[in-house]
DNA sequence: TTCCCCCGTCGAAGCGCTTCGACGTCACCC
DNA sequence: GGGTGACGTCGAAGCGCTTCGACGGGGGAA
């Protein structure tokens, strides 16, 4: 293994230049610098992590809690997580996984052996037992996701409350004045899963100010659940004509079923969707949607740690604007009843 | 910060015996043992984990390489890094999840900045280019699938070309006489994904030893070519009664398609998958299927990599043996002919 | 009773790096 | 021409832990 002594030797000067010199932490002359990096390359040098970090107390390590809980849609939260660990590398960071199963002890454990600088947490819930901890750390943390007392936190998040507006909004323009949402499965909201309660929330509070009738269906991933669900949206509410799906696991599924009841989409039933993009636009009918911007959720998150960790006051919140991309899925309602 | 001399003098002893007495690594009286681990219990001692790093070249940290390419069905990944995480755990390891996008490069760095013990590779290619790579490396790695040349090299993976021949086998003892396979979508292949290949050796040579005729399919991922490959295999094997599908992601579609296209499954068509049990099991017509034991081949990996962290010597190559599930969606041959 | 060995513990060295204070040198200004 | 910074570099200390050799004391064997 070659050592910083190596390339101090190798381009005749002391080791702290060569720090110095490889860090930019203090003014080096140009053929200096040069000298060193020179030596750097040629022998190959890689600083040792523990080294450093024992030195420097910084393992430039960012701790990444993903969920493991039934209801969560996988590709979502991988797409997360490699957003996450490519954002982190541009920083210079590596990113340390670690599941929810771990828990409370888990964090604090990567916390307190400073193996990571910093802490990511996903699936945050309304009242999330992690809170306090995260408080109690000496290290900064990144929510992604909003839970209902954040003092002192830092969350970001898409504004799902504005998503849930945004789409019946959509629907309302469009002329239809019976919605239903379609969400996750109750579990989700059994446990306060804060996100698919604040689509809730928008949802329902849209509809009221536009006057819209309104319903709201938990539904299990299976598409058989799906057509249940739809068999049943159809008969508790006979004239609906938009739903809202808040489910990537039933969205198609749930289109299909509608189908085999007889309803067009968008012909009869406009639907729009809260999913990633490329699930929306890769249906046999292409789905308006607002969309889920896990890519952009997680390079932000990381650029929020990188500023906390240098120091700079960050907002405490951040919520993403929906964005709505109408697609084929959603058209003006038909003025003839059927 | 609490350290281990700290907890030295509140047992009474020198920082050594703190550190043997929790490593275990020399005797410590059963008396000195008890006071140094209350001591550090209630002084919520934790070890640096970079002092620990520097001083004995051993981070406790394994990297996994996870890949992002197209084709590959990302829950399966998910389940695969889970697993390992788990596994880990229990052997007081951590792991730095790594994206295939940062390359050798990413690689070597973790190596060679001692940040990771060892290194865990997803998605193995025929000819990958990290081989050489892994071979120079002074650190020990495990490949979750198996390359041409493996030399040197330990390796572990469902075997899928018996995987394969297991599904001929069991429609060939239905008696089904035509058969197909319906693979992975086309790029998985030309880029020389070792398992897709497997799986179509083992079904084209059981077919060929069994005497039947039999026809390879890649499909891609979207429903839509889904159909079209059903429609496909009806019209250049009017006669086909088998289909094996090992493409998570159109087995679903797959048998609408069919459905639609007019066969019964298995009436018409016996239908057998290589895929994770829970989605062979959780379709409408529940699917017979040689389980991709995700969970299994991460533990074993990281078991492994223990094993040659140890020092000790383990086989290159570890080989799954496939096991086949019947459910419902394979029956005999209906002799009549349709 | 003496010698030896082993068990349990200690002290010190050192892992490879960063960082702080200090020092020499040069340029510049009055 | 001497004082004064600023710039570029060096040396040494120290980050918190593990590990090696050594050492004292007690027990068993002779």
């Amino acid at each position: 293994m070659v050592k910083i002594t190596d390339v101090a030797r190798h381009a005749g000067v002391s080791p702290s230049t060569v720090s110095y010199a490889l860090s930019g932490k203090r003014p080096i002359s140009e053929e200096t610098r040069r000298r060193v990096e020179e030596a750097a390359r040629t022998l190959g040098y890689r600083p040792h992590a523990g080294a450093r970090a024992l030195a420097s107390s910084r393992s430039n390590v960012l701790a990444l809690v993903v969920p493991l809980r039934a209801g969560i849609h996988v590709p979502v939260v991988m797409q997360f997580a490699v957003s996450v660990v490519t954002a982190a590398r541009r920083h210079d960071h590596d990113v340390l996984l670690l599941t929810q199963e771990e828990g409370e002890e888990g964090l604090r454990r990567v916390a307190d052996t400073a193996l990571v600088d910093a802490l990511i947490l996903m699936d945050v819930q309304l009242h999330d037992p992690r809170l306090p901890l995260l408080r109690s750390l000496d290290r900064p943390s990144v929510m992604i996701g909003f839970p209902l007392e954040a003092d002192g936190l830092t969350c970001i998040d898409l504004d799902f409350r504005a998503a849930g507006e945004r789409c019946v909004e959509h629907l309302a323009q469009l002329g239809h004045r019976v919605v239903a949402l379609v969400g996750s499965p109750p579990e989700v909201y059994v446990r306060g899963t804060a996100f698919a309660q604040r689509v809730v929330q928008g949802f329902t509070a849209a509809a009221d100010r536009a006057g819209l009738a309104s319903a709201v269906h938990p539904c299990e991933a299976p598409p058989a659940a799906a057509r249940r669900v739809a068999e049943r949206l159809l008969r508790e509410q006979p004239a609906l004509t938009g739903v809202v799906v808040h489910n990537e696991a039933v969205l198609e599924p749930l289109i299909d079923a509608f189908e085999q009841l007889g309803l067009r989409v968008p012909g009869d039933l406009s639907v729009t969707a809260i999913c990633p993009d490329e699930l929306a636009a890769g249906l046999r009918v292409p789905v308006t949607s607002v969309a889920l911007p896990s890519a952009e959720v997680g390079e932000r998150a990381v650029e929020l740690l990188m500023r906390k960790l240098d120091g700079d006051a960050v907002p405490g919140a951040t919520l993403l604007p929906p964005a709505l991309t109408r697609r084929a899925s959603t058209a003006p309602r038909t003025v003839s009843p059927r």
